[in-house]
DNA sequence: GTCTATACTTCGATAGAC
DNA sequence: GTCTATCGAAGTATAGAC
C-alpha cells in the first residue's frame, strides 16, 4: 500500500527547477518557509507536483542537501588541488551563500532527525578533504623555521580558519563588524607563513 | 480597532510558564517548533492563552529574547568582574546552551526581520561588554613579554574566543570532534599567557 | 485570569482524470 | 508528466462568556 505511488525521474526538468526554487527560498526566508506551496509558486509550478518528484518535504530537504553537497565537495576538490590550496580553500569557506546554508541546514537538522545524520556526513567529509590536503601541503613546505608546529596544528588551523569564517559571516548577517578585520588579518598572517602571499 | 484587545500582565505566573514552554521548545526542537498550540501543550495551558499574553508569535519570541539576553548580560557581566575575567568569560562562553540558543535565535532572525533588529543590539552589547573588560585586563597587566602586541589584538582574540566555542559546540552537536581539542588548547595557551593558569 | 467557540489560512499528502 | 479535486491536521488569531 505504501509504494504504489508513482515517482519522478530525477533527470526530470521540473524536479530541478523545484530543487532550484527551494535553495532560493531557503536562502531567502530560511528552511521554516520552504513548503510545498512556496516552492511550487517560486518555481512556477503545482504545489502537487513537489510531492510527485519528492514523495515528502524531507525527501526534499534531503534532495537538496545531497545535490548542493557533492556540488561543493567537487568544488572544494578543485580549490584543494590549485596551486595555493590554503588560500583558494580560504576564499572558498568565506563564500556567503555557502554559511548561510551550512546554518540554515543545521538549525533544520534540530527538528528534521532524518536529515541531521545526512548533514553530520557530509560536513565529516568536506573536513576530511581539507585535512588531507592541509597535512600535503605542511608535508611538502617543512622545515621552514620556528617552533611554531606545537603552537598551531595543522587541524587547529582548519578549525581557525572554518570557525572565523563562519562568525563572520554570521555577525555580518546581523550587521556587527567589530573585530572582524582583525580576526581577518590573524588567520591571512597564518596563511602566508604556510603558503606566501596570494598569488 | 487594533488596540482595545486585551493583554496579560508581566508577572503572571502562567506568562512566565509559557516562556519556559517555549524556552525549552525551542533548545528541544528548533524554533520552528515553537508554536502557539506546542507551548501551549508543554506548559499545560490552553493555545489561546499564548495570545492573551503575547498577542502574536514575534511577541512572544521578543520577550523570550529580551528575557534571555537581559538575564545573561547580567552573567556576563558577573563573569567579567571576577578575578580572573578571561578565564570566566571563556567559561561562559562555552555553555552548550547558550550557543544552541543563539543560533536558534540568529536562524529564526533570517525571516523575522523583528527579530532581527533586537538580535543584533543585543549581540552588540555583549561584544562591547566583553571588548570594555578585555581592555582592563590587558592595559592592567601589560608590558609582560614579547611583540605579540601586533600579533593578537585583543578585539581580534574576543572574536576568536567566541568563533572557536560556537563553532565546536555547534559540529558536537552534529557529532563530530575533529580538531577540537587542538583549537581549544589553542585559546587556552593564549588564556594563559594573559591571565595565568586557571585557578 | 482563564475558558469555549470559532474563523480563517496554510500545510502536507493522496486519489484519480487527462 | 501534469492537472483537478479534496482531506485532515495544524497554524495564527479573535470574540465573548465565565
Amino acid at each position: 500500500m505504501a509504494s504504489e505511488r508513482r515517482i519522478g525521474g530525477e533527470d526530470s526538468k521540473s524536479r530541478a527547477v523545484l530543487l532550484d526554487a527551494a535553495l532560493s527560498l531557503m536562502l531567502d526566508e530560511g528552511y521554516a518557509s520552504v513548503t510545498s506551496r512556496k516552492v511550487a509558486a517560486r518555481a512556477g509550478l503545482k504545489p502537487q507536483l513537489v510531492h510527485y518528484y519528492f514523495r515528502t518535504m524531507d525527501d526534499l530537504f534531503l534532495a537538496l542537501l545531497r545535490r548542493g553537497a557533492e556540488h561543493n565537495l567537487e568544488r572544494q576538490a578543485a580549490a584543494l588541488a590549485s596551486d595555493q590550496p590554503l588560500w583558494a580553500l580560504w576564499d572558498f569557506s568565506n563564500e556567503p551563500a555557502g554559511t548561510a546554508l551550512y546554518m540554515e541546514f543545521a538549525a533544520l537538522a534540530n527538528h528534521r532527525k532524518a536529515i541531521r545524520a545526512e548533514i553530520a556526513a557530509y560536513a565529516e567529509r568536506f573536513r576530511q578533504q581539507q585535512l588531507d590536503a592541509l597535512s600535503a601541503v605542511l608535508a611538502a613546505g617543512d622545515g621552514n623555521g620556528d617552533d611554531d608546529g606545537e603552537e598551531l596544528s595543522p587541524v587547529a588551523f582548519l578549525v581557525l580558519m572554518t570557525a572565523v569564517s563562519r562568525t563572520v559571516a554570521m555577525e555580518e548577517g546581523l550587521g556587527m563588524s567589530q573585530g572582524h578585520p582583525e580576526a581577518w588579518a590573524l588567520i591571512e598572517r597564518r596563511l602566508i607563513e604556510l603558503e606566501g602571499p596570494r598569488r
